[in-house]
DNA sequence: GCCTGTGAAGCTATTCACAGCT
DNA sequence: AGCTGTGAATAGCTTCACAGGC
């Protein structure tokens, strides 16, 4: 029964439903498949796609109700019971995250912490305990997470992975810049900053030369 | 003449790019297709459609000479001059990216910082100069930058890329949780660390519930 | 025999275009 | 008149499969 959606499709509804949020403080009640196209950067037809896939069904001449579709997209993506995450690596990039994450989303929330350095462990750490790096099958098995972050040196990163799906978890969102190896059942998704950045000077430079040309 | 490579393409060539530095350094001379396809996670014909794209050869008897391929990928990639980067946000984020790229890349370097603390504004960070914001459209001009990054909060993203595509950007790597609008020839890769991480959530949960139906 | 380079096939994602509704 | 929902068409990306080389 599980329809299963696409990685992009799901990345978009995610998006569409901060943004109905977003809406919805200005005071917005309805809003057009176009409205929301334009603020997500997406064309019309892709948001009416999108929206087919979790089941909601607005008015022609209304458009959709922002909240309603909220509530629906939310459904769609979170489930019913709060999911915990775990961070592994408290570094500069770690804390970074989970400082931005600190409470802001009701059904998800990083609840672990793992690192080697014994300045962190045992801490605190922007609201998230931080244990040592060696209790993490046990935490999170023991704390029923299925979803964690990786934010270690290249170099160990595997070595995290490994545990992390021995320790049960199914979805993990890699910050280290090399692909990771799992089985495939495990959802990885790959945050390469150095990619990225390489990727974006590489086209930046692209334009410029096409600029030059005429 | 520039053939216009696509997204997808030019980021697996800057994993392929680092991969075969690593491989390099622990002493192999030669790689195979499948052997780069193995540490990248993709397939033997991906790699050769993506190595083609960059105009290089390789032996049929020993593959791929390591680093004459990282060369013509880097030649391809980089360019010949030095390309300079600026950062926007000298927040947690902002200041974790600058700390890991400090020196990291020969022809990539952030070279300038911008933020409106005046904690930040005026000192060195990681290596990096950290302006005044007002100070933005004319630094970029003056040193020539091309690429930014954008690691402020949600609500003074766009306004920051407007100025920077005025000052002359065109490659903008966007943390913000709020897609850009930007004129079509500027190039944007937005990393959402937040839809990302429903992302990941939602495929672990997915995976849970698939395999509690068996 | 096993490799690379590549045309052709296959697949996935996006957009078009229009019926049906209000 | 202008919207949604959606089959059909298109575009883009990946894999297949094999010719040609060592």
């Amino acid at each position: 029964m599980t329809k299963t959606l696409s990685d992009r499709t799901v990345g978009r509804l995610s998006l569409y439903r901060r943004l109905l949020n977003n809406l919805a403080s200005t005071g917005a009640k309805y809003a057009f498949s176009h409205d929301l196209a334009a603020v997500a950067g997406v064309t019309a037809a892709q948001v009416r796609r999108d929206v087919m896939a979790v089941g909601h069904t607005g008015s022609s001449t209304k458009g959709y109700d922002v909240s309603e579709l909220a509530d629906s997209i939310g459904r769609f993506i979170d489930g019913e019971q709060r999911q915990s995450v775990a961070m592994v690596g408290v570094g500069n990039l770690g804390r970074a995250i989970l400082a931005y994450f600190n409470g802001r989303r009701p059904n998800l929330a990083i609840v672990a912490a793992f690192d080697r350095d014994v300045h962190c462990v045992n801490r605190v750490i922007h609201g998230c305990r931080c244990h040592p790096v060696e209790q993490l099958e046990e935490v999170i098995a023991g704390q029923g997470i299925g979803t964690a972050i990786i934010a270690v040196p290249a170099a160990e990163a595997q070595a995290i992975a490994d545990r992390l799906v021995c320790g049960g978890v199914r979805g993990i969102l890699n910050f280290a810049p090399v692909p990771l190896r799992v089985p495939p059942s495990i959802f990885v998704q790959e945050m390469d900053i150095t990619t990225s950045l390489e990727k974006v000077a590489f086209f930046a430079r692209q334009q410029h030369r096409q600029e030059e040309e005429f």
